[in-house]
RNA sequence: GGCCCGUUGGUCAAGUGGCUAAGACGCUGCCCUUUCACGGCGGAAUCGAGAGUUCGAUUCUCUCACGGGCUACCA
């Protein structure tokens, strides 16, 4: 084995990317790229009932979103190691079953999935732990042989089980966790390498290719620490070199507390989900990057090339961690503000995606638009597709006047602000500054004595329809005059006429 | 049930045998301001419990409690 430090991805495709899932890919591939090291990425679909058609594209598909990078993959098919789909693999597994079976190490099993139900319920019943009984206790190599054709006769397919010695230990130096010491005997019992359908299990096959690819280090999640047991017992058995093991600790759901499961509604998990809302890659990985791992300073945003210069492994944390959304959401919101120029066009295909500007517009008037999206208040979203909402009132749609508008509007004083802003904002040029507008207002507050709401509600509803909302004169320099005159002249009409 | 792992403010977390126990998100007060947001300055809030070791434990040991993971012909 070399010396070089080689990681691995190993996602089965059987859904989207995970949040879990993308921090696994995320360390494996800092603590590969901090240490020069090679970043490979394998598909475990050995379960071929539960792949999903697009899972392999749509796992790539965002890692490379995330800014990840690999050496070696599915995608790169003249790859050292190829292939590296496990179910193109199966010549290779089949090698190392039958070394294991020659040398008595494994053997065929023909219980039915009937036989096995009913041992483990027995056993529940006598309060023991399930333990799967081997069922050629004292017999011969032949005589096993013989028991084997015997069932073959009877048309039943086997399964391959491996030869568990219940009185061996398994210990390491998890990378993480620290020392782990766990008896053979807790995997309870032999356990099944090949499946009926020829496949390898998962136990099995992590550890041929593991080995064969040469990895170096396997960093995973906790709940694969009862595994490593049973991956200890084939590296053992095929006189193989054990990787370095280091189990991180989970992510878990907040509302639940436990780990963060595909099945759970209530968060949003997937990687894509949050693409598609707007978050920004970096942000993604900003925030993955400080759940379960802690930076020596103080700062909190970090680049991608800054986590592979600071990653050090020894700074992952040992204890589960909850998601928190709005950390998220904070992160996000500094990276948007930190690349502006660069989420602008995502900002204003956001209007265009809710039918508020037209693909012919978002092109003709970027500029205003990016305008309109810098004083809707771009700077206090979380996520792009908030900017909806923002910019929707007033810059494309009116509100409805409310009763309380309508009596700011009609109180002497809002009569009077109104007579005089409509007269002085009709005299202003069309393209009017913000200071000019400022200009303005502040020459009714001198000449009519009003200020503070009094003032302002009676402009911003006669130019806009609300009493709230981002700073009135920015907004002005903005609107097209002949509309704001005519937004005006519906309002004297219908109320103050 | 068994085995394994964990436990510092609401959340992410730093940290050490002796410190006023960092920082960030969130919450909150004040300032800025026509409003909202942004921004600035503050504030509240943490070492799960009990024994031990020690001159001294958040830090070391043990027990307990609590939380989590695993316990498949899933990965």
């Amino acid at each position: 084995m070399s010396d070089k430090i080689r990681v691995r991805y190993a996602p089965s495709p059987t859904g989207h990317l995970h949040i879990g899932n993308a921090r696994t890919a995320i360390f494996n591939w800092l603590f590969a790229r901090h240490n020069g090291g090679e970043f490979i990425i394998r598909i475990e679909d050995t379960d071929l009932a539960r792949n999903i058609e697009d899972g392999e594209r749509s796992q790539l598909d965002n890692l490379k979103w995330l800014g990840l990078d690999w050496d070696e993959a599915p995608d790169k098919p003249n790859a050292k190691y190829a292939p590296y789909r496990q179910s193109e693999r199966k010549d290779s597994y089949q090698v190392y079953i039958d070394e294991l079976l020659a040398k008595g190490l494994a053997y065929k099993s023909y219980k039915t999935s009937e036989q096995l139900t009913a041992e483990r319920e027995a056993q529940q019943a006598a309060k023991q732990a399930p333990h799967y009984v081997y069922e050629y206790e004292g017999l011969t190599n032949e005589e096993r042989e013989a028991k084997y054709a015997e069932f073959e006769a009877q048309g039943l397919k086997p399964v391959v089980r491996f030869r568990v010695d219940d009185d061996k230990v398994y210990a390491w130096d998890d990378i993480v966790k620290g020392r782990i010491e766990i008896g053979a005997k807790e995997v309870g019992g032999d356990w099944v390498i090949q499946k009926a359908d020829g496949m390898p299990t998962y136990n099995f096959a992590v550890v041929v290719d593991d080995h064969l690819m040469e990895i170096s280090h396997v960093l995973r999640g906790d709940d694969h620490v009862s595994n490593t047991p049973k991956q200890m017992m084939i590296y053992e058995a095929l006189g193989w070199d054990v990787p370095k093991f280091g189990h991180m600790a989970l992510i878990i759901n907040a509302e639940t507390g436990k780990k963060l499961s595909k099945r759970d509604n209530n968060v949003l998990q997937f990687v894509e989900q949050y693409r598609e809302l707007g978050y920004q890659p970096q942000a993604m990985v900003n925030f993955i990057g400080l759940l379960g791992w802690s930076p020596v300073g103080e700062d909190e945003i970090f680049s991608l090339q800054e986590f592979v210069e600071m990653f050090d492994e020894k700074r992952l944390t040992k204890a589960n961690a909850k998601f928190d959304q709005k950390k998220l959401e904070w992160i996000n919101n500094q990276w948007m503000r930190r690349d502006k120029e660069k989420v602008m066009p995502q900002l204003i295909n956001e209007l265009v995606q809710a039918g508020l500007v037209s693909e012919a517009d978002a092109v003709a008037k970027a500029d205003w638009l990016a305008k309109v999206i810098e004083v809707a208040g771009v700077d206090g979203i979380s996520y792009t597709k908030e900017i909806v909402e923002l910019a929707r009132k007033p810059f494309f749609e009116l509100s409805d006047i409310t009763p309380d508008m309508v009596e700011w509007l009609t109180s002497d004083e809002g009569r009077a602000v109104f007579n005089a802003w409509e007269a002085r904002y009709a005299a202003l040029p069309a393209d009017a500054k913000a200071a000019d507008y400022m200009d303005v207002i502040r020459s009714i507050q001198t000449d009519l004595e009003v200020k503070g709401r009094p003032l302002w509600n009676p402009i911003r509803i006669a130019t806009t329809h609300e009493v709230q909302g981002p700073n009135l004169p920015e907004m002005l320099e903005l609107f097209d005059k002949d509309q704001v005159l005519a937004t005006m002249a519906a309002v004297r009409e219908q109320y103050l006429n």
